[in-house]
DNA sequence: CGACTTTCGTCGAATATCGACGATAGGATC
DNA sequence: GATCCTATCGTCGATATTCGACGAAAGTCG
C-alpha cells in the first residue's frame, strides 16, 4: 500500500531539516504544530539513523540552553555526473552537496549507451571505495546528459548527437548495479540547477546560458525547472537570427544562431583570417590572450546571443541570466556583448531588475546540478523513507 | 497557532475530492492508507459542511453498491472578474467553474481603483442577490487586470494603462466588504488558465497569446503559470521584429511587435487605403466580410506575431498555443499566419506535438481563468479550513 | 427464494500524541 | 562562588485518534 496520508512521522519531521540548517526541538515543535515530545520521539528516531545530528546549543535565553539538531550531510551520498560528448565529470557528494571525490575523464559518448554506462558504473565503483564508503551508503544517482532527455522515464529523446542513446532505458541499466533512484537530465537544465543553488539560491526566475559548440538554456521559471512538452525547452541554438542570413547550419535551415554564435563557427571565422587553431580551448586561451580579432568575434557572439536573450527576458522575466560552458571561460567578452543587446533592448522595467553575470558554478556547474537533483529525490519523503526512516 | 502537520482531518480527504471526479469510501480508503471507518467520520464532517454529497450508487460488484460521493459544486460561489481597459465581466460560478450569473458592462479603468473596485462590490452584491446567494457563501474571488501585477501582493506594478492603480492594494480594499480571499493576476495570466481549464486540462506547457489592441502571452508552464521575477513573463508587445524597421512604437523604441501588428496599426494601416474603420470590433466585421486587403492586413500581423512566438516555442517547447483576444475573433486569418511561420522555422521535433489552434474559451477565458484562480485558492487545505471543515 | 458478496455504521481495542513533572544545565544575582 | 531563576530535555500517565472486527444492510447470482 502507497502510504500518503497517515501519521506525521520522521520523514515528515526531516522536511523540516532538509535545508541543512540547525534548528532545536522547540523551534520545529513551532513549525510543525507537534508536542515538544512527540518532536524528541522523532529526533530520537532520525539520530538512530544518523540522518541529522546535534550541533552544539544555541545561545540560552536564560535557562538550560536549547541543543540544536541540524542534517547529518555526510550520512550519505550521491553520485553526479555531467556527461558531455568528449569528456565526464562524475562526483560523490555528500547530502550538503559537497564534493568528497570527482574524476573528469575523456569520454566518447558517440560509443553508446552500453559501454559509456558501464564505464560509468565502474566509476562510481571505484570512487566510492576512494572514499571509504559501502554501495549502501549510496542513496541516489543524477545525471546529466548532451541532448534532450524525458525526465520522467530518464530516456534521451532524439538527440542531435549521442547516436545510439535514443529511447535508451538509462535509469534500467543504473538499476542493474545500483538499486536507487536515477535521475537523468539534460546537461543544460541540470546545469542551471547548479547555477542557482551555487550562487543565486533566492532567484526564482533564472536563465543559465550555455555557449559552447552548442548554445542552449537551461530555465527555472517561477521555482522550477522548465522542460517543456518534450524536453527541449531553452534549445534556442536553432533561432533565427537576422546577422545569419545565408549562413547554412547544420541542421539544414539558415540563419541558426549556433551557425553563427556557436565556437566552431567563431573558430572557422578566425581560421580564416589566419588564426591556427581548433579548438574551443584554443579559441579561449587565444582570447585571453588579448587577440584583438577573437576579441571582437567572441563579443559579436554575445550580441547575437543577446539578440535571442531579450526575446527570453520578455517572455520569462528573469532575475537573473547566468551566461557559462567553454566559451564563458574567456573573460568578460561574451557577457559584454549580451549586456549591449540586453540591457539597449528591453523593457527599462524588467531591465532594471535583471543581472547578467558570468556563471559563478563554472565547470562544476553540472555535478552540481546533478548533485541537487539526486539529493532532491533522496531527501523527499519518499526518497527519505526507502533510505530508512 | 498555524497547523501545519496534525492529523488526517476533513480538508485533507477533501483534497482527494477536489477534482470532482465521485468516489466510494473504499476508493478514498485505498488513495489515503487510512481505514474505512476512519473516512467515513470524515465523509460525515464534509456532509454537514455540505461540501460534499453521496452521488447515487456505483456498480455493484456483487454485493451491497458502495455509495458515491463527490464534490458538491453547489455548496460555495467564487466571483470571477475580468476587468479590461473599457469592458468588465464579472462572474458568480460555483465550485466546478460553473457560471451562474454572469454581467458584461462598459468600464473606464482609468478611473482609478477606487471607483472602479466600488463599482465592482457593487456588482458583486447584485449579482450574489440575483443568483439569490447569501454574502456568507462566497468564499473568494479573482480578479484579473490589463496590466502586470504582483501577485503575492495583489498590486498593479508600473502599468502602461491603468493611471491611478500603480502599486495599489485590490486585496485590501476588496476586503473591506468580503473578507474572503482576494486573488489578483494580469489579465493574460488568467485567460491563460481558464484556456487550459477548458480546453486542454492535460497539457503542463501551454502558451495563451492575446491579441488586440497590446500582444501579450500567458504562460503555463511546467504545469504552473509562469509570472515571472516582476510578474511581467510573457510581454511580447515590444520585442522587436525586422519587419518594424522604423515604425515608431508609443514606447518610444521602434520595430514592436505590437506597433506593427497590434490592432491600433493594422486599423490605421487599412485607414490609409480608405477603410472607414476605428474600432476592434469594425476591424474584425470587415475581415469577416470578406475585405481582402483587411484579411491580408491580419494575416501579415498572424505571421508577425508568429516570428516571436517561433523563439517562444524553441524557449518554452510547449505543446500548445493557443490565439485569443478580440482580434482572434476574426476566424483563422491570424491562426494561418501564424502557423505559417512557426512551423516552417521550429525544428521538426518542436512542432511534430504542437498544435496552434483558436481559443476553446473565446470571450470567457478570463473569467473562466480568474474563477479557476479563486477556487484553487478556496479549495486549497487552508482555504478548506476557512470554509469550516 | 436462499446463499453469497460487498458495503456501511458502530464500538471496543490499539496506537499515537499530548501535557505535566522532575531532572538538567546554564545565566543572573548578591 | 553559592544560590536562585529560567528554559530545555526526557519520561510517563492521560487523552484523543485511528484501527479492525462485527453485525446489519443491500444488492447479485444460482
Amino acid at each position: 500500500m502507497v502510504k500518503i496520508a497517515g501519521g506525521f512521522g520522521a520523514s515528515e519531521l526531516f522536511q523540516f531539516l532538509r535545508d541543512g540548517e540547525p534548528r532545536t526541538r522547540a523551534e520545529l515543535a513551532q513549525l510543525t504544530g507537534l508536542a515538544r515530545s512527540t518532536i524528541s520521539l522523532r529526533i530520537d528516531e532520525l539520530l538512530e539513523h544518523g540522518l541529522v545530528t546535534p550541533v552544539g546549543e544555541a545561545v540560552s535565553t536564560g535557562g538550560r540552553p536549547p541543543a540544536q539538531i541540524a542534517l547529518n550531510p555526510g550520512a550519505r551520498v550521491v553520485v553526479a555526473a555531467d556527461l558531455g560528448a568528449t569528456h565526464g565529470r562524475v562526483a560523490i557528494t555528500d547530502l550538503s552537496g559537497t564534493v568528497l571525490r570527482s574524476v573528469f575523464e575523456d569520454l566518447v559518448i558517440d560509443n553508446g549507451p552500453e559501454v559509456v554506462l558501464d564505464w560509468l558504473v565502474l566509476t562510481i565503483n571505484r570512487l566510492m571505495v576512494e572514499c571509504d564508503r559501502p554501495i549502501s551508503d549510496l542513496v541516489a544517482v543524477g545525471i546529466g546528459l548532451p541532448g534532450p532527455v524525458e525526465h520522467e522515464s530518464g530516456r534521451p529523446t532524439n538527440p542531435p548527437i549521442m547516436p545510439g542513446w535514443d529511447g535508451y532505458d538509462v535509469p534500467a541499466h543504473m538499476r542493474r548495479t545500483f538499486s536507487v533512484p536515477i535521475l537523468v537530465d539534460n546537461d543544460v537544465n541540470i546545469m542551471a540547477l547548479g547555477e542557482r543553488a551555487m550562487g543565486w539560491p533566492d532567484a526564482d526566475n533564472i536563465i543559465f546560458v550555455k555557449v559552447s559548440t552548442g548554445i542552449g538554456l537551461g530555465i527555472i521559471g517561477g521555482g522550477v525547472l522548465q522542460r517543456g512538452a518534450q524536453g527541449i525547452a531553452g534549445d534556442i541554438g536553432h533561432v533565427k537570427i537576422p546577422r545569419g542570413a545565408g549562413v547554412v547550419c547544420k541542421c539544414g535551415n539558415e540563419g541558426c544562431l549556433e551557425a553563427i554564435a556557436g565556437s566552431p563557427a567563431i573558430i572557422a571565422d578566425l581560421r580564416g583570417i589566419g588564426r591556427d587553431i581548433t579548438t574551443v580551448a584554443e579559441l579561449v586561451a587565444l582570447v585571453k590572450s588579448g587577440d584583438t580579432s577573437a576579441i571582437q568575434a567572441v563579443r559579436q557572439a554575445g550580441r547575437d546571443i543577446g539578440e535571442v536573450l531579450t526575446v527570453c527576458v520578455s517572455i520569462i522575466n528573469p532575475s537573473v541570466i547566468t551566461i557559462g560552458g567553454a566559451l564563458a571561460q574567456a573573460g568578460e567578452h561574451i557577457i559584454a556583448g549580451v549586456r549591449e543587446v540586453v540591457y539597449s533592448r528591453s523593457t527599462p522595467f524588467a531591465a532594471e531588475h535583471l543581472s547578467i553575470v558570468q556563471s559563478r558554478a563554472g565547470e562544476m556547474a553540472g555535478v552540481a546540478g546533478a548533485s541537487i537533483m539526486a539529493i532532491e529525490r533522496a531527501l523527499s519523503p519518499e526518497g527519505i523513507e526507502g533510505i530508512g526512516a
